[in-house]
Formats: structure tokens, sequence, C-alpha cells
DNA sequence: GTGCCATGTGAAA
DNA sequence: TTCACCTGGCACC
């Protein structure tokens, strides 16, 4: 469940797993055969992620390169952990772990000077005490892309995926089509505010959850986590129009065509005739 | 048990 | 623009 806050946690794991220790790297399957020889007995001194990007430092300068993509995992168990199954593309190995990754979109040995390169075309972090949101704002401020296309290019905020796109949106009433030009700097700073803590309550639960106490009155068990994210058809919680969707930048995009009219300026709940979503 | 869809991106065509 | 990745959850039978 790659979102931010999925690789934010794993790689607190893998550092906790494998930091300060020599690890063994091998490719079960057999497609990373030689990248794994690149890292094998070298030490790993640190795990760090950057939106949906994973590093893992090793001695000599080279760092391991993961993008979990739709599917991928990178699951740590306790040593000496169980034999391989399925398709392992990598598995790190130390006296006190071993974690086995799968599917991923990405992986690969960098330099750290590739890493850098890689990083640089990145969006700012929310995650990331180092995110400076100024420079996503720039990006905004002068597009005609429409809001639900630019929160989801990870040039302007790294780490949203779809989820965090729609729950966001939702959050701040706004019309998933108005255009980032139409934004004012105190909306935007409002909604990176507003990231920085769903996301890092995202690494402390494990999971998205968007959802408002006030907004729902089933009981903590099974109370719902996300506003609108694929509940097509499904009544809002706040005024009861059906959720609707379509697909923004490939991907389904969810959003309530009666809370979400704002077109990003500041003052919230100004009634508008047209409501456009277009 | 089966089949579909999905929190995403990079490469091939 | 389409496919590859080939996992995992869930609706449905």
């Amino acid at each position: 469940m790659p979102e931010g806050h999925t690789l934010h946690r794993l790689a607190a794991e893998l550092s906790g797993c494998f930091a300060g220790d020599v690890v063994r790297a091998s490719s079960p399957q057999g497609r990373f055969a030689d990248g794994a020889r690149l890292l094998d007995n070298r030490r790993l001194t640190a795990a760090e992620s950057w939106g949906k990007h994973l590093f893992c430092h090793f001695d000599g300068e080279r760092v391991l390169h993961v993008h979990l993509g739709l599917y991928g995992t990178f699951v740590a168990s306790p040593a000496p952990g169980a034999q391989p199954r399925g398709a392992v593309r990598l598995r790190l190995a130390s006296s006190r772990a071993v974690a086995d990754l799968r599917g991923p979109t990405a992986c690969s040995v960098l330099t750290g000077q590739e890493r850098q390169a890689l990083v640089s075309r990145l969006g700012p972090d929310p995650l990331r005490g180092d995110a400076d949101s100024a420079r996503g704002w720039q990006i905004v401020r002068s597009s005609r892309r429409s809001l639900a296309s630019l929160l989801m290019d990870q040039a302007v905020i790294s780490g949203i995926g779809n989820v965090y796109r729609a729950e966001l949106l939702f959050r701040h009433r706004l019309d998933p089509g108005a255009p980032g030009s139409g934004l004012t700097f105190g909306v935007w700073q409002d909604l990176w505010d507003d990231l920085v803590i769903l996301m890092r309550h995202g690494v402390v639960a494990g999971h998205i959850d968007t959802v408002r106490p006030q907004h729902v009155s089933s009981g903590e068990e099974d109370r719902p986590h996300v506003y609108v994210y694929r509940r097509t058809g499904q009544p809002c919680f706040v005024c009861g129009t059906r959720v609707r969707t379509r697909v923004v930048e490939g991907r389904n995009l969810y959003w309530c065509p009666t809370c979400q009219r704002r077109r990003g300026a500041r003052r919230l709940g100004s009634p508008r005739a047209s409501g456009s979503t277009a």
C-alpha cells in the first residue's frame, strides 16, 4: 500500500533491522543478480525515503534505490527467515534480520551523485524535515493544470498518491478541476500543513486515515478512514450526495460534487451557481 | 476458489 | 500510448 507514509515506515524499519550491520545481498529470482553482487558483504549504514522512493545507503557510496510501484513489497522478518518463496527480486540478510523485496517497479544500485540527481527531480516530501513547500508552490501558482493533476505530480509534492489526492481535495472542499493558478498562497499553505499532519498520522497508524470524528457516527472499530476514495455511488458523509469518479492522470479520481466547489480562494463556503467540476 | 482491481512508475513500442 | 511488474485484498460464486 505504498504512498509516502508507507515508504517512510519501511525506511525506519529497515534502518532498525540492518543499520550498522554487514549484510548479505542476493537475488533468488535472478533478475537483480548483478545489483545484489554490488551490495553483498557491505555495511548498510542507513535507510531513508523521499516521497515514494526508498534509499538504502551502503559503505563505499553505494545506494540501493527501490520504488515499490503499485504492488511491490519489501518485508522484513527476524533471521534466519523462511526460504524465499515466489519472485524475490532481492533478499537482504544479516545475523539479526532478513528482508525480501518483491515486484518493485524500480530496483537499482546508484552512486551518491546519482541519488542526488534523482532526488533533485522530486518535489518536497511532507514527511521530511528538510522539505521546502515553496518549491511545489512555484509550479502550482503558474499552472493551468487542474489541482487533481498537479497533486499527482511528484515534482509538486513528493509522496502523495491517489488516496491522499482525493482525500486532501475533499477536506479542503476544493473542486478537483480548478486550475493551480486559481489557488491563493494561503490555501496552498493550508493544504501543505494539513498534508504534513495527515501523512505523519499515516506513518504512526500504518494506514491512511483522513476522516474527522464529527463526520461519522459509527464506533471506533468500524469507523471509515476515507471520505471519498473508492466510495463511488455511496453517500458523502457530510452532505449525502453520491460520490462520483472519473479518470484524471490515468487514475480514478473520487470526489463529492456538492462539497467540493471551491476554486481556490481563501474563504470557505462561498455559494456558486455552477459548481463545475470539469 | 476465482477473478478483478489497485495506494505507481519506467520501459517498450 | 500501452505494457510490465506478478502482490494482495476483496467481492462474488
